[in-house]
RNA sequence: GUGGGUGUAGCUCAAUGGUUAGAGCACUGGACUGUGGCUCCAGGUGUUGUGGGUUCGAGUCCCAUCACCCACCCCA
């Protein structure tokens, strides 16, 4: 009777060596980066009551649309997987009065967002996010601050060549007259735009100043351009944030085209992108949305944040070759006695914080050479039945090939001091 | 949700509609009885993703289904 056998769910997928290694040298490094930018974590839920989602991202939004996973609880009540984490941390934010620390309040929150989307390169079911969001300031010095903050953390884990855009798409004074100037110049020219572009006419008309289509692109040469249509504070916003990043050596740009499919961001909108990852290019994006605590119940409450995607990291840092970690000691034994051996000498180093594999009787002195070698250990002992007898072991040096024999009480020290030198 | 591509050994891939589906890599052992890498030899696993259909005969052709990949939409 053949065994059913089981496969992950359609869009999620395992992560294991190698790669594991390379996800914690970037949580690692995040961590490391974000404290001395002040940023402290959060472990947030990864599953909220829906309407947090529909509130914040927005009723009309593709998100909220098709891509979440939503159910119903034993309760009755409706619960959605997060597909994005500024919704939770804004819930948390007003839940546990955090608005009471010292402004800016600056935290960090990583794990895994879910959306039922058809997966391609760089897309899944469920994916990993680090998020970034900081309260409580409304100065562009904190949006320049954590768009500074997000290049140092790429650059410590080795991504170079990656474009920071920067946009500014107003607040909520402003952007009603733009978007009204949008759905103007558009309404004669809707002909002419591609199906997609029609439907964002009625739904998310910035959405048009993106399209890919060829017919698009020419009927918006002339539309209106955002920086026109914004108010004095955005528009002061906008260029000290400029002026900041250029002080700060922020490489950027300036993309009046940029805009968020998520309903909640005002002023500030940042996106980070690589050549090198396919259709789904975007690694970190992010921006300002100082209406959302408000809206969600809290006191008025300027905010900005960002995420970074790890799966698209990982691919990136992938490029750059990372040795894996291999044991530093391998114990080769000859005879039953000394396998036994093996494994109170092995518990000695891994004391003092030595990786150490042990070989097991049974197989040759050769092959266990051998599976040391492909260990990509640093030193074979060789523990057989005369060294035993004499209180001795064989060590060999796979490295250089220098090899010789030591006391078995004064092995540790010997192995120790010379595997600082490795 | 839409479109295209691919499913054969653990991995990468062969196999004109025709006997018992092969190779490289990897793994294990040996040549070299107790010293890795190089070389050589030996060892074995497949319900050819799954279910139907066409045919004397299907890994191969057709249909369905599932999974993966890529793109659209959208996004990290």
């Amino acid at each position: 009777m053949k065994k059913q056998r089981y496969n992950a769910v359609k869009g999620v997928q395992d992560i294991l060596p190698p790669d594991i290694y390379i996800w914690q040298k970037i949580e690692a490094a995040a961590k490391e980066i974000f404290r001395v930018y002040g940023f402290q974590e959060l472990r947030l839920p990864i599953m909220e009551p829906t309407a947090i989602f529909v509130r914040s991202i927005g009723e009309t939004s593709d998100i909220v649309e098709k891509e979440m996973y939503t159910f119903t609880d034993k309760g009755g009540r409706s619960i959605t997987l997060r597909p994005e984490g500024t919704a939770s941390a804004v819930r948390c934010y007003v839940q546990n009065h955090l608005y009471n620390l010292p402004s800016p309040q600056k935290f960090f929150y990583s794990g895994p967002m879910f959306r039922y989307e058809r997966p391609q390169k760089g897309r899944l079911r469920q994916f990993y996010q680090i998020g970034v969001e900081a309260f409580g300031v409304s100065e562009p010095k904190l949006d320049a601050e954590i768009i500074a903050m997000l290049r140092v953390f790429l650059e410590r884990i080795g991504l170079s060549g990656l474009n920071f855009e920067i946009n500014s798409i107003g607040c909520e004074k402003c952007r009603p007259g733009y978007r009204d100037a949008l759905l103007d110049f558009f309404s004669s020219r809707l002909d002419s735009l591609c199906p997609d572009c029609k439907r964002r006419y009625e739904q998310n008309p910035l959405r048009i100043l993106d399209c890919k289509v060829d017919a698009c692109i020419e009927q918006r040469k002339d539309a209106p351009v955002v920086s026109d249509f914004l108010c004095d504070e955005c528009v002061s916003h906008f260029s000290e944030l400029r002026s900041i990043l250029e002080m700060l050596d922020v490489p950027y740009v300036v993309n009046p085209t940029m805009v968020r499919g998520l309903d909640y961001y005002t002023r500030t909108t940042f996106e980070v992108t690589s050549e090198r990852l396919g259709a789904q290019n975007a690694v970190a994006a992010g921006g300002r949305y100082d209406r959302l605590v408000e809206e969600f119940g809290g006191p008025p409450t300027p905010a900005v944040g960002f995420a970074v995607g790890m799966e698209r990291l990982v691919a990136l840092v992938k490029d750059t070759a990372d040795s894996v970690p291999s044991p530093e000691v391998f114990i080769a034994t000859v005879g039953k006695d000394a396998a036994q051996k093996a494994l109170l000498i092995a518990e000695g180093f891994r004391a003092k914080g030595v990786w150490v594999e042990v070989g097991y009787e049974g197989a040759s002195l050769r092959s266990q050479m051998r599976r040391a070698d492909r260990f990509n250990a640093n030193y074979v002992l060789i523990l057989g039945e005369d060294e035993l007898k004499r209180g001795r072991i064989g060590w060999k040096n796979l490295k250089d090939g220098s090899a010789g024999e030591v006391g078995i009480q004064e092995v540790y020290d010997f192995l120790q001091k010379n595997l600082n030198k490795i």
